[in-house]
DNA sequence: ATGCATTCGTGCGCGCGTTCACAAAGCGCG
DNA sequence: CGCGCTTTGTGAACGCGCGCACGAATGCAT
């Protein structure tokens, strides 16, 4: 009967993974392993074993020491931990390409989180069909965000049309929003927003495209000094993925 | 001629927030702003000003004291440090919805990384048309990649294709790969991977969302003594945006 | 020319997250 | 029933990044 106490606060760094351990762990169920060491899943993760054990440990102690966590048992507390012992809907502002994308693509439902509704502010698009939900205008938002009891807010609008969307969402009762437009939304405080810029991950990627180049054919040449620890491994070596 | 030299190492958060300052920077220019102070950038970025001006002396000393940055300046040298003083042709894998919408998005060449080409295994979707580009078969890869001079890969297949799209990839000689499919890629150290992963996020969010609930409605009743510090300002606050 | 207001560049302390290393705990076998 | 093997849970050290606070530099007004 630990299920309501052990209310402790969890990093941020830790809740970031524990999507991604929920992910693998419902994979080894499915291949019905029934018991995963914390080594086994660093190696599936990617990631340090006392990593592992140090995020699993804020949930609780759920493993068996000389055998490991059993699988099924664990995916339930990790869902728990994460809240998603029920579905949560959410609403895509903006039908453009990637609202339409969004909209078609089965994971989110099939983890959890439907598509309740589209809405746009182009009359033009309202009506139209994007993976099997209607369009509607933005003008509705508030309607449907209470009717529906949404909680998340998905902003694939132009980067123009971002902040407004924000402002609506919020104003309709939002308190989460996941931002695809590259730009910085100014929201109260107690609204969460998180965001996904592909342009910035890109030329993230191109930093160290530019770097090893340099690094490469050696920018001046001399000096062989420089070659040494630029072979930008910085950190996170991943190991062939087998248990 | 400081151009060469000063090759300082930049902390991998600094990269990271690198796209942003030039995405305002750029914005600014536009406006016909000439100049910035780390304050103004600092509340348009929604960071702290300490840590604009931090941040870009890793580039350098480009800023005048009593003064601000010089907008023109300062977008050059972030390009020039972030690799982009050319274009970045990328390759899509998958032509599936996301890829669709990828490649469609005109964000991406506009900000310098070209889709120039898309592939998929399926042979049905090959010879269709996405956003300017003809869709080609999967097995092409390896020479599209070299005829092109492509360094960077997109995997936007679903999970199961995901590590061998990543492996054809590499083969092909990619050595960045922005993943939008939920796995753990398995690469050599030697090419840099970045994820985005969209149920991820929304999971993220839901912890958020179920931990505030807990706490609205006190979750058991008794102690009043978890009520505190549950505002989950997790840092990151947002200032209204007028430099 | 001198003083004053402004803003950069950065040294420093602090807090968070990562990693190591080890004791405690459970399992299975003889 | 005890011994040894495995694996967890966590205390402690380390390192990185954040933010404060202040000296240094620059522009402007008088």
């Amino acid at each position: 009967m630990p299920s309501e106490r052990t209310r402790r606060r969890i990093p941020e760094a830790t809740v970031a993974r524990l999507p991604v351990y929920l992910r693998i762990l419902g994979e080894l169920a499915d291949d019905e392993v029934e018991s995963i060491s914390s080594d086994g899943l660093a190696d599936l993760a990617g990631v340090n074993a006392a990593k592992v054990r140090k995020d699993l440990s804020f949930l609780g102690s759920y493993g068996t020491r000389g055998v490991g966590y059993v699988v099924a048992y664990l995916v339930y507390q990790v869902r728990r931990e994460l809240g998603l012992t029920h579905d949560w809907p959410v609403v895509i502002v903006g039908a453009g390409n990637l609202g339409h994308a969004l909209a078609g693509h089965g994971g989110f439902s099939q983890r959890g989180f439907p598509v309740a509704a589209v809405v746009d502010v182009d009359p033009e698009k309202v009506g139209s069909v994007l993976g099997g939900v209607l369009v509607r205008h933005i003008d509705e938002l508030s309607e449907i965000v209470q009717s529906k009891q949404i909680n998340i807010g998905v902003v694939a609008t132009s980067a123009s049309g971002a902040q407004d969307a924000a402002e609506r969402l919020v104003r309709a009762g939002v308190t989460s929003i996941l931002n695809f437009a590259p730009v910085v939304l100014s929201v109260p405080r107690s609204v969460e927003v998180r965001k996904v810029d592909l342009a910035a991950e890109l030329q993230i990627l191109s930093y160290y495209e530019h770097r090893r180049s340099l690094a490469a054919h050696g920018q001046g040449s001399s000096h062989s000094a420089t070659v040494v620890g630029l072979a930008t491994d910085n950190g996170v070596a991943r190991r062939s993925a087998n248990a």
